[in-house]
DNA sequence: CGGATCGAC
DNA sequence: CTATGTCGATCCG
């Protein structure tokens, strides 16, 4: 589908985004003028629970602008100037690493759909035509669109704006076919071209360029229409909207040639820009790629790091250059929407088949979740999804149902005594295992145990030497966040809650016959019964194990290690983002000292209690001290992390936990951790009241930040712990300080 | 992690 | 006569 079918956003009167576009109204044939076109759609829509919805929706959107434009008026002028030279710091960057030396092209055939169903029906070619349903459309052809009619309209809107409409019902397994032979074609441009959907594709033809110095094809089909090329990626999606119908687009190689075509490019038309972020960025003024380089600094402190990065990529005009396979999926889903379904056997039964389905689909690619989600839409178009992560993958039909049935219970009796009246239903599995720890399962728990018996330590790989593993843990827990405590304590709790309680829930949800469910509640009995034997202890958790049953412990493992693969994983992105604003952040130390900086550095995070470590080294220039973080990191990581596995170890093996002190429970930890890290204004405030004594040093912290005092613990403990590894002596101090200094700056989120 | 939101088609 | 989709990824708390 190409881009005029796509939305574009016509603002009503009101100021309601509606999903339906506007034609553009070439001159020729008979058609309806903008105005009239929205006058149409706005009867057919108004008052309807749709419409209802959207008021709602673009609600929403309204606050968070508000919410953003308010966080732009703290911005001072100053603030904009460091993040001016921050930003252009990375600009210079990424003007080096520039790269025009791919041709990519982006094939888009236009109205796709409408153009096979016109080739096999000729006497349709003369008509306005429109494929999809009386509910909802999925492309049109240029004879409709006159009429207003485009993708994503309702047919029976359609049918208003354009009485004389054709809808032709979908035909997949058509188009298809079709798709398959233009794919053919295309596979001797580049064999490894990329296919997006049905009726589009990228295609690197770099190397046909050298082989074939006579380009200019000819293979042009009726139905390609726009054939783009340009350097990279991006670049190539968004010339397939010049020209539109059956032109061609090209962007000559040159950084010039870039500019000059992004300059008054609408970001709108930028891949990964959509309605809401156009109309955030519109409301500071943002409408061009050009605007939005201008404004680099600003976004860098109003958006996520991920957002403001991506949108300096598309201000200069970079994407990739090559046509990377996608990596793995993620997440699996499948929904219906229907004609209201209000009781509750019936949303049972839909679910079922919903699970089903995607058990299908999902047995297909060979995967495995632990993540189930449910997603419903009620009659009022509102949509809530409930999830619930689970101990072990599940990949059956039964087991999702297992899952989601429950949470699909817990929703209809949050809404007792009446019914839940929805239009759609969807599951969705997630939390795949990745290819690493699809490994692990193929271990049996003798390998496990004989392996941890050798080298009396964790989560080393079987097959890889002690070196690789210390490597590889450096590299998957380079923060090395002493002692994940949430982790033990997660695991004990579900431990002790699973499997019974579990089972114990879900039966209690189970409205209907419990048949399905015989299979794991005769795991549960078994497990219940292997209770007194022989007691193991799980080499990762350190639990004793109830069950001797071989399966059963192999299980527990399995889930153990997935647990601390995944917390690794987390804490590496965590990480990365932390490591970000430190080194966004250090220069400011050259002017200010660091109270101020505390307090006038909304989008920063600050060293809170750590400040003091930071002065120390203020002798250093910021730059020095720039460069010194990036060289030292990698080498500091490896050591940091190597250390406080071991003492995590150590810990963990003797019962040693230090004492953290957490407010009410676990979740509130993290939530207060949380907030800390993502706070757009400074969260740290000295409130002198309480003073918390440091149960390894026993200094009294004059923090009374929960974080930054559980913060403090750890740095003592892995202090200790180096003078403990040294022998209190050997550790070169010299290392050890900057060791701790940095680590302090660097950790300090 | 769970929930909402965004964007592509 | 009625009647507005499906999917995956990412952000945010």
């Amino acid at each position: 589908m190409d881009d005029t079918e796509k939305v574009g956003n016509s603002s009503c009167s009101d100021g309601v985004l509606l999903r339906m576009g506007l034609n553009d109204n070439k001159a020729g044939m008979q058609g309806l003028d903008k105005e009239k076109i929205n006058k149409i759609i706005m009867e057919a829509t108004k008052g309807s629970r749709f419409y209802e919805n959207e008021l709602k929706k673009d609600q929403q959107v309204n606050q968070r602008i508000e919410k953003m434009m308010q966080l732009k008026e703290k911005i001072t002028t100053q603030q904009l100037l460091k993040a001016q030279l921050q930003v252009d710091k990375l600009v210079i960057e990424l003007e080096q690493s520039r790269n025009l030396s791919s041709t990519i092209v982006h094939i888009d055939m236009d109205a796709f759909y409408a153009a096979v169903e016109m080739r096999d029906c000729p006497e349709l070619k003369e008509k306005p035509v429109a494929v999809g349903s009386m509910s909802m459309l999925s492309t049109s052809n240029y004879h409709a669109r006159r009429f207003g009619v485009r993708a994503a309209m309702p047919g029976f809107i359609a049918k208003k704006l354009c009485p004389h409409l054709t809808i032709v019902p979908l035909n997949f397994e058509k188009y298809g076919k079709v798709s398959k032979e233009v794919r053919e074609i295309l596979t001797e441009y580049d064999p490894n071209f990329m296919p997006m959907g049905l009726d589009e594709a990228y295609l690197n033809i770099t190397e046909h360029l050298e082989e074939r110095v006579r380009w200019p094809e000819d293979k042009r089909r009726f139905f390609f229409n726009t054939k783009r090329i340009a350097p990279n990626v991006m670049l190539a999606k968004m010339c397939s909207d010049r020209n539109k119908p059956n032109g061609q687009c090209r962007i000559s190689p040159e950084r010039r040639a870039v500019l000059d075509f992004l300059r008054d490019l609408p970001i709108r038309k930028v891949p990964g820009i959509g309605k809401v972020t156009e109309k955030m960025l519109k409301a500071l003024g943002i409408v061009t790629c050009s605007e939005l380089y201008q404004q680099r600094a600003l976004l860098s402190l109003l958006f996520s790091e991920a957002s403001w990065r991506n949108f300096l990529d598309i201000s200069l005009g970079l994407g990739s250059t090559h046509l990377e396979k996608d990596g793995e999926r993620k997440s699996m889903s499948i929904e219906r929407t229907f004609s209201e379904i209000n009781t509750a056997e019936d949303q049972y039964s839909l679910c079922r088949e919903l699970c089903r389905d995607l058990a299908q689909v999902l047995q297909k690619e060979g995967l495995k979740g632990k993540t189930v989600t449910l997603k419903l839409k009620n009659v009022n178009f509102e949509v809530k999804t409930r999830a619930s992560t689970v101990l072990s993958s599940v990949s059956t039909e039964e087991e999702i149902f297992y899952v989601a049935k429950d949470l699909l219970g817990t929703e209809i009796d949050n809404i007792a005594p009446h019914p839940l009246r929805i239009r759609l239903m969807g599951v969705r599995v997630s939390g795949f295992l990745s290819e690493e720890e699809k490994k692990y399962h193929q271990k049996s728990i003798m390998s496990f145990l004989k392996s941890e018996k050798e080298i009396g330590f964790l989560r080393l790989q079987p097959g890889k030497s002690n070196e690789e593993c210390f490597t590889k843990n450096s590299e998957t827990s380079p923060r090395g966040s002493f002692f994940d405590k949430k982790r033990a304590a997660r695991q004990l709790s579900r431990e002790n809650l699973s499997p019974s309680e579990t089972v114990g829930k879900q039966l209690f949800h189970d409205r209907k016959s419990s048949a399905d469910f015989v299979k794991e509640t005769k795991n549960v009995t078994e497990l219940q019964n292997s209770n007194m034997s022989k007691i193991i202890t799980c080499p990762v958790c350190f639990e004793e194990q109830s069950s001797n049953n071989l399966e059963e412990l192999n299980r527990h493992i399995d889930e153990c290690l997935s647990r601390t693969l995944v917390k690794d994983a987390m804490e590496i992105s965590n990480n990365d983002n932390s490591r970000e604003n430190t080194l966004n952040f250090l220069p400011q130390f050259k002017n200010e000292n660091v109270d101020e900086c505390q307090k006038n550095k909304p989008d920063q995070l600050s060293g809170t209690d750590q400040s003091a470590s930071i002065s120390d080294n203020s002798t250093s220039s910021c730059t020095e001290k720039f460069s010194q973080v990036i060289s030292d990191k990698s080498h500091r990581e490896k050591q940091l992390s190597n250390l406080s596995d071991i003492a995590r170890n150590v810990c963990m093996k003797q019962c040693l936990f230090p004492k953290r002190i957490s407010k009410d429970n676990e979740d509130h930890f993290e939530k207060t951790e949380h907030a800390e890290e993502t706070s757009s204004c400074c969260s740290f405030e000295a409130t002198e009241d309480s003073v918390l004594v440091c149960p390894v040093c026993n200094s009294k912290q004059k923090t009374t930040s929960l974080v930054s005092f559980n913060r403090h613990v750890d740095v003592c403990l892995n202090k200790g712990l180096i003078k403990e590894l040294t022998e209190k002596k050997d550790f070169p101090s010299k290392t050890y300080n900057m060791e701790n200094s940095n680590t302090v700056g660097e950790y300090a989120h």
